[in-house]
RNA sequence: GCACCCGUAGCUCAGUUGGAUAGAGCGCCUGCCUCCGGAGCAGGAGGUCGCAGGUUCGAAUCCUGCCGGGUGUACCA
């Protein structure tokens, strides 16, 4: 079986080293358009490379400072002068013209103070024209792109520890969409193994069809608990559980039928859940089938010279590389999962011809996909560098330890149900109190929103971090939430809807000068930036930094008495329409990268 | 033992291709609904960036050694 994040307990007695990351995906965190221009200046007045003056610019640490900043030391050390000294030559040197309103050097820094309305003017008719597109790359060129994630065991509930890897997952195979890739979304469901004949062993004493269609999935699993159970006073089980597998292995007419309907009774249950993430995957073959394209990568492994008998085992012996030894067939003559995962590579490879191949799968499994690299680069794959394991923290539990094999899980569905009945008590609650009526459609609503809010409560953190998995945490709907970006969106929604003025472009750029104003259009300007990084490191909380804050610069401005939107003074109006609207486009845009949907009311 | 991940405010985390006084959210305290939706906004208190060395004009960021937590380390997946 395949279930990716259930701990591993092989042994190897050598450490190994991490091979080596494929090329770097990017070559420099690229800045907005304006700090190229700024870039260019300098380069122009230092007499410096470009790309080297590009590197170094930053943002200064408050908007008092200007928005783009040159630091010094590095040429003032080559040329042996103070750095203040060579910021001032430099930023005397330098003209303000547009899109800036003035360079000057601030101690060992030239910084560069940017027209507001200029960058306005830039910014807030591309995000008008490209509407869905806008934020949008082609670094891929339609390149496919292979993404394995969720890959949950078949016959076990879905529970929250499913979460990370497929949203994580789900949003990669959006953004690597966004970013000009030809994604495949797969879901490599472990629907083999020898856990399937613990199924088979205990199904032949205490199995009931009825029971199986009443209970769903929840009675597979009290079923495997009960095996568990069952096993510690009566060893012989599990003898019996290899027996069973080896009979559904071989073709055994009925042990292939109670298989077929436990796939059956879990999936169906795994699509309830996919379908309300709005995950939809291209390719959700199981492990069972790659059964008969595992013989030819043992038969070329063999042809290589590759293997070694080791206990009876058969291995691949990876030592000299310090990847110990690598376990391709039992001794009993059974094949393990990575033989599968060999197979499945070829298979991959062969059907999508990938630029790269991610598998969304715990950190916990790094030796397994460093060696699975390792054997693809014995056996001669020059692909085998695009295999690339996409790590990410453990889910953990505050109070108690969870246990899998005693049925201690809590099902990603419960946890969706609280968040959307929380999401429309509030809507309910909210529209009471605002005096505003009832949305029509307040089931649909508390979905979007309270799945919304545990998806993001997720993809804020950074992949490899270890998360706690926290009720009022996750259940939160402000702060840093997705329900707050969402709320965000739909204010702004809503005052489209009430001003009734078409969104325009012709508008006087000089009312959106203020440092406000300006900050919010570099953040718009940001989103793709935020993209391609996200991309480079299969990173979505990237996405999730910029989308917060651009709905706070956003909210700082509106909340404030003196700038409302919506005014009697109808060249402002549309003026500061116009840049809410690309605020709530940027919003919606990032948002449906995450597999966050966007309401247009709360 | 060895390897990998993590260690930043009371809590959860940004910042880690070296750059200016280390930033958010939650919680706590103070304000803000005659005015576009308060799921919001503003302000305050709160930090030996795990510890100790080193490299550097400059280190949360790079190097070394420790400490703490997590994970892995051959017939499960």
């Amino acid at each position: 079986m395949v279930d990716r994040r259930v701990p591993s307990r092989l042994r190897c007695d050598a450490g190994w080293d991490p091979l080596p990351r494929p090329a770097p995906r990017t070559v420099r965190p690229s800045m907005s358009r304006f700090a190229r221009v700024f870039a260019e200046s300098i380069a122009a007045a230092a007499d410096l490379p470009v790309d080297d003056v590009l590197g170094l610019i930053g943002a200064p640490p408050k908007a008092e400072m200007g928005q783009l900043a040159f630091p010094c030391f590095q040429i003032a050390k080559a040329r042996h002068a103070p750095p203040p000294k060579i910021a001032a030559e430099i930023a005397a040197e330098l003209s303000s013209d547009a899109p800036f309103t003035a360079i000057k050097a601030f101690g060992p820094y030239v910084n560069a103070f940017l027209d507001g309305a200029a960058v306005a003017r830039d910014v807030l008719p591309r995000v008008l024209a490209e509407g869905e597109r806008f934020g949008r790359l082609d670094l891929g060129h339609g390149e496919a792109v292979v993404v394995d994630f969720s890959s949950p065991n078949i016959a076990k509930s879905f529970g929250i520890h499913h979460l990370r890897s497929t949203v994580i997952g789900h949003a990669l195979v959006n953004l690597f969409e966004a970013a000009g890739y030809a994604p495949v979304g797969i879901n490599h469901l472990g629907d083999w193994g020898t856990q399937f004949g613990q199924l088979l062993a205990i199904w032949k004493t205490d199995g009931d069809e009825d029971a199986l269609a009443a209970g769903g999935i929840q009675y597979l699993l009290d079923l495997y608990v009960k095996f568990n159970t069952k096993l510690e006073g009566e060893p012989g089980l599990q003898d019996e559980a290899r027996a069973c597998f080896k009979a559904l292995e071989d073709g055994d007419p009925e042990a292939r039928r109670l298989w077929k309907l436990f796939r059956d009774v879990s999936l169906a249950e795994f699509e309830t859940s996919y379908r309300r993430l709005g995950i939809d995957f291209d390719d959700m073959r199981g492990e069972s089938f790659y059964e008969d394209k595992m013989p030819a990568v043992l038969d070329e492994l063999r042809r290589k010279g590759l293997l070694k008998t080791s206990d009876g085992a058969t291995v691949v012996d990876l030592e000299e590389h310090g990847l110990g030894a690598a376990l391709v067939r039992k001794a009993d003559g059974s094949t393990l999962y990575l033989t599968r995962d060999l197979a499945a590579a070829q298979f991959r490879r062969d059907t999508y011809r990938f630029v790269r191949a991610l598998y969304v799968v715990g950190g916990a499994q790094a030796l397994h996909f460093a060696q699975m690299t390792k054997v693809l680069e014995l056996l001669g794959r020059d692909w085998a560098g695009a295999v690339e394991h996409v790590p990410f923290g453990l889910m953990r539990f505050k109070d108690r330890k969870m246990s899998t094999r005693k049925g201690d899980i809590i099902p990603l569905a419960s946890v969706l149900d609280r968040a959307v009945e929380l999401a429309k008590e509030r809507i309910v609650e909210g529209a009471r109190e605002k005096g505003l009526p009832e949305p029509d459609d307040v089931d649909g609503l508390a979905e979007t929103i309270g799945i919304g809010a545990v998806v993001f409560s997720d993809l804020k953190n950074r992949r490899q971090r270890d998360i706690v998995f926290d009720w009022d945490e996750v259940l939160s709907f402000e702060g840093e939430t997705g329900p707050y970006l969402q709320y965000t969106a739909a204010r702004i929604a809503s005052m489209e809807q009430k001003s009734g003025r078409p969104i325009t472009t012709e508008v006087d750029w000089t009312v959106l000068d203020g440092p406000g104003e300006l900050a919010l259009c570099l953040a718009l300007e940001g989103l793709s930036d935020s993209l391609r990084r996200a991309v480079a490191e299969c990173e979505p909380s990237l996405v999730s930094d910029k989308l917060l804050e651009i709905a706070s610069l956003f909210s700082t401005l509106y909340a404030r008495r003196d700038w409302k939107v919506v005014s009697d003074d109808e060249g402002l109006t549309d003026a500061r329409m116009l840049l809410a609207h690309a605020v709530r486009q940027a919003l919606g845009n990032g948002l449906g990268w995450l597999g966050i949907q966007v309401p247009d009311r709360m």
